[in-house]
RNA sequence: GGCGCCGUACCCAAGUGGUAAGGGAGAGGUCUGCAAAACCUUUAUGCACCGGUUCGAAUCCGGUCGGCGCCUCCA
């Protein structure tokens, strides 16, 4: 199956091709761990989900691995601001350890109910301080780094192709445009490799380092910790769209002065869920979360639905409406699917190889679709045709939405439990006595339970195998 | 100030040169004691606006208006 990307190395869409084989290299850049994370954050995790997804349905041997950043880190470039773990810290009268903990764990909760499949290496910034030291010694003895004001910078005159994927034209900058420059800096573009002699009170997170107590920037930890797993060159390296201009950029200059090779083939980076108020952020405080949602009554699988028609790359618009309508659409969905596997019950289920004209065809189609840059609303758009084929058997579109939906990861075929809740006994005494009553045609009485039910959010369906019922959306 | 993206029906959106995917909502129908659910049908001569290129444009080019993002930390 040919899979296209789009790099951002190039602006076009390529061809994929591992580097090695039949292995696909995934580094995704992680939660920074001192708050939850809200939706648009996870919009972006859903997107890295989607890509592994597809590369493992390819058949692909994926190895994906993915960063914790439980590091503080300054809210300023100027060594003013606040670190954002000691913040939290203070806050909530935990330990920064504690935090870090904390959210680490709520963030894979989070990943999880959105079936977001984990990374099979999930490593902490804070474990890998070894590994950056390393790499500013050797950036260090190959002349890019200078020491100032206490910090060690890496200097991006000494790397000539600084800022190629941004397209950065340096002299256009307005560097210092929204925040105070660094004094210590020789170009205003140098960022911090470590930090030392902290500022701040209580500060836990330092390290012994050849240059002193500190603690690491921000960018070196994935060019580290990438560089552990993978080596020194990998395929697909991906994250948010704001990470271009600044930490992907500093990353690349790092990482390939380090080694003087190219580091990563393929850059993806997945747009913004805005709202009406423009694009989420942490500093706003208040902040959509997943387990908000939940309270709300939503599925997390309806915000993985929601997301899911929307290509990657495009900013998506949030809102309660759009959302209604993908848990509508997402629960239409699987009880159509529903009647599917009901009627397959006592049928053998198919093989690759009995698969119809029409039924190859479809996959092919969707592969296609999927295969050209991610284009996932495309896919689910030949799934709902699938699904609404009246020619296709059910033992065929069991066959196709089984495969297609490891894909989707919207567990579609579960269609026992989640939706149709517990049966209480009340719900069914109810629904026993609305049952006599209607073979008595006491129709008043029944209808007075199909009122009560309603009130209790119970929704009564009757068909002609007899009365069923489920939770209203 | 620089760079980039976007503007498609009531809503969310796909489509980037060959005559508008999909979903939600709405409407009509079948079914039903009536409903609900389910199922079927239906909903943009039109893709912000103006001009141009082309046999042909939502798609390419130029302009106008509007929205968003990045150039601090950020998904």
């Amino acid at each position: 199956m040919k899979i296209q990307l789009y790099n951002t190395l190039s602006r076009k869409l390529e061809t994929f091709t591992p580097i090695s084989g039949n292995e696909v290299k995934i580094y995704s850049c992680g939660p920074t761990v001192y708050n939850y994370a809200h939706i648009g954050n996870l919009r972006t995790f859903i997107f890295v989900d989607i890509l592994r997804r597809i590369m493992d349905y390819s058949g692909y041997e994926v190895s994906h691995v993915m960063n914790i950043t439980d590091v503080g880190h300054l809210s300023g470039d100027d060594d003013s601001g606040e670190d954002k773990m000691l913040k939290s810290s203070r806050e909530s009268g935990k330990t920064v350890w504690d935090i870090a903990q904390y959210y680490t764990e709520a963030f894979f909760r989070d990943t999880d109910s959105l079936n977001i499949i984990r990374p099979h290496t999930a490593c902490r910034a804070t474990e890998h301080i070894q590994e950056m030291i390393d790499l500013i010694r050797k950036l260090e003895e190959k002349g890019h780094t200078y020491t100032a004001g206490g910090n060690v910078y890496f200097s991006i005159d000494t790397f000539p192709e600084y800022g190629k994927m941004a397209g950065l034209k340096l002299d256009d900058l307005q560097s210092g445009a929204r925040i105070k420059i660094d004094s210590s800096k020789k170009n205003p573009k140098d960022f911090v490799l470590w930090f030392t002699n902290s500022k701040f009170e209580n500060q836990v997170m330092i390290w012994d380092s050849p240059w002193g107590k500190g603690y690491p920037g921000w960018h070196i930890e994935c060019s580290a910790m990438s560089m552990k797993y993978f080596g020194s060159h990998f395929d697909i390296h991906c994250g948010g769209t704001d990470l271009i201009n600044i930490h992907h950029t500093n990353e690349i200059a790092q990482s390939e002065a380090a080694t003087g090779n190219k580091w990563v083939n393929y850059w993806l980076h997945g747009e913004f869920l805005i709202d009406e108020s423009g694009k989420m952020s942490k500093s706003k405080g208040d902040s959509l979360t997943l387990s908000y949602l939940v309270e709300r009554g939503y599925d997390p699988l309806d915000y993985r639905y929601f997301c899911l028609g929307a290509h990657y790359r495009s900013q998506l618009q949030f809102s309660f409406n759009a959302l209604d309508a993908a848990k509508n659409a997402r629960l239409n969905l699987k009880e159509r699917i529903r009647l599917i596997k009901e009627k397959c019950d006592k049928q053998p289920s198919l093989s690759e190889g009995s698969i119809s004209d029409s039924g190859k065809n479809y996959l092919n189609v969707f592969n296609e679709h999927i295969g050209k840059d991610l284009n996932i609303s495309r896919g689910l758009a030949d799934l709902w045709q699938i699904v609404k084929d009246m020619l296709l058997s059910d033992q065929e579109k069991l066959f196709l939405l089984t495969k297609m939906d490891s894909v989707f990861g919207l567990s579609l075929l579960n269609t026992e439990k989640e939706d149709f809740g517990d049966i209480t006994q009340e719900i069914e005494l109810l629904i026993n006595e609305r049952v006599d009553a209607r073979t008595e045609q006491n129709f008043s009485r029944a209808d007075e339970i199909r009122d009560i039910l309603q009130k209790m959010g119970i929704e009564i369906k009757d068909t002609p195998a007899g009365t069923t019922w489920r939770k209203k959306v």
